[in-house]
DNA sequence: CGAAGTCTTGAAGTCGGTCAAAAGGCGTGG
DNA sequence: CCACGCCTTTTGACCGACTTCAAGACTTCG
């Protein structure tokens, strides 16, 4: 039983722009459907040229890159709400793997109707841009963080942008929110390795500033691990949704 | 003495997708002229929200971010045809700042135009999210390579992508283009200190892999140091141009 | 209860950083 | 024309942040 577009729980949170009701009208033509997936199942394949793009409803993933050498790089962590595939949309052909960490709520939508936006809907074709630019400005970050912070800031700097994150979608409650993932993926988010990381996020606990333990996490003190970390404590911008 | 889009040198280039006449004589319409920079001239600024839009026609540049505690990394590398500006114009606010490296040229947008795009040309629309989208591609890799490659690999990488870039703009010419940067750049963009950079090209120019002096990049061997840096040495994808 | 996956901890090794200094290019001014 | 200062590149020695290797503890599940 598919969620309407009308009644999408997404767009209540005040992370997202709000919708006029024609745009919710427009956008509920193209919902082909709903599917449910596993944890650790693949979604898109990184060169894949899929004809479904998705937007995640519930749950969470990641998206990532594999090295011929095998290595694994987590490129970011998908959130509710995160548009899934617009390389695959816009040029053809993913740059990363997708794939769903925890059991996933997927809205669908046809690969096609990308170009009706542009078209039909000018606004809608700048909500996706828009994305976009979003993604471009956090890839800037996550490489900043990968070239000139250290282990120490560069966890601290994850965690507040985790936290923020949950935060715009109402995870958090009590200075806690879920975030089921392992240490290795956060490991190989920040090109540390596994033992690195772990020890990394002893010191972070040790001194009282964020406990992830379990799937939980609770950040203590949220101002001093944005100074240990050097990010600003502001929500993230209001985005689109699609 | 400014350049008239229907003459635009770029153009020619195989690197662009080519432009009807009518999208030539649309752009023209928004171009309200040309800039020419000295070397180090800042552009825009990191959290700036500028009136104006620029398209990169000569000389090259960089984008780079500043951490609070002053360390500098470098994004990536402007070439002519790079499009500068897009998350102020979407977002209206850069995600980083960007500044000549030799003369330059910028063929100059009002960012007011940007929405024309959409409302009137869905097509040129389309190519802006387009170019969006590759930068996203392109920043996944970086990421991929300042978490996983090793300092040779990395400086492999960024040799192969620039020349591989070079070449697909028609700058190349018996395995050497004009790369007018200093170690100190390239160091900050793959998160490495200026010191190691320098032995890693040493031993690329042991090698007989990769040349790089005074503003001179020679690539002897292209498939052995992309087989080092793990990467393919096809062309990158043909691009929209604005 | 055993097997597999994840988290944790300790010890040893290395890649890349930091410090220091010298060499080379280039423009300016005496 | 040479001397000087400034910038970039190069080289050597030492150091430390992070990796690798190894093993034990804890949880979950068949």
């Amino acid at each position: 039983m598919a969620t309407k577009c009308e009644n999408c729980p997404l767009r209540r949170r005040d992370a997202f722009e709000d919708l006029s009701a024609e745009d919710v009208r427009f956008m509920q033509r193209f919902k082909m459907g709903e599917m449910i997936v596993d944890p650790g199942t693949p979604i898109l394949m990184e060169g894949s040229n899929s004809p479904q793009l998705y937007t995640a409803l519930h749950g969470m993933g990641l998206r990532y890159k594999l090295l011929p050498n095998g290595e694994r790089q987590v490129v970011s962590f998908i959130f509710p709400g995160d548009f899934i595939g617009l390389q695959a949309g816009i040029m053809g052909e993913m740059g990363h793997s997708v794939e769903a960490t925890t059991k996933m709520t997927l809205c669908v939508f046809d690969r096609a109707s990308l170009w009706q936006f542009f078209k039909e809907r000018p606004e809608r074709a700048f909500s996706l841009t828009w994305l976009a630019a979003v993604e471009e400005h956090f890839l800037g970050e996550a490489v900043s963080t990968l070239g000139q912070r250290t282990a120490l800031q560069g966890v601290a700097w994850a965690l507040v942008r985790v936290f923020l994150r949950g935060k715009s979608l109402g995870m958090e409650r009590g200075g806690q929110m879920a975030f089921p993932f392992k240490q290795q993926d956060l490991a190989d988010a920040l090109g540390l390795s596994l033992v690195h990381t772990n020890k990394t996020l002893g010191i972070l606990r040790k001194r009282q500033l964020a406990h992830w333990t379990e799937g939980e996490l609770r950040v203590s003190d949220l101002q001093a691990l944005a100074d240990l970390a050097m990010v600003e404590t502001t929500a993230p911008p209001v985005r689109p949704i699609l």
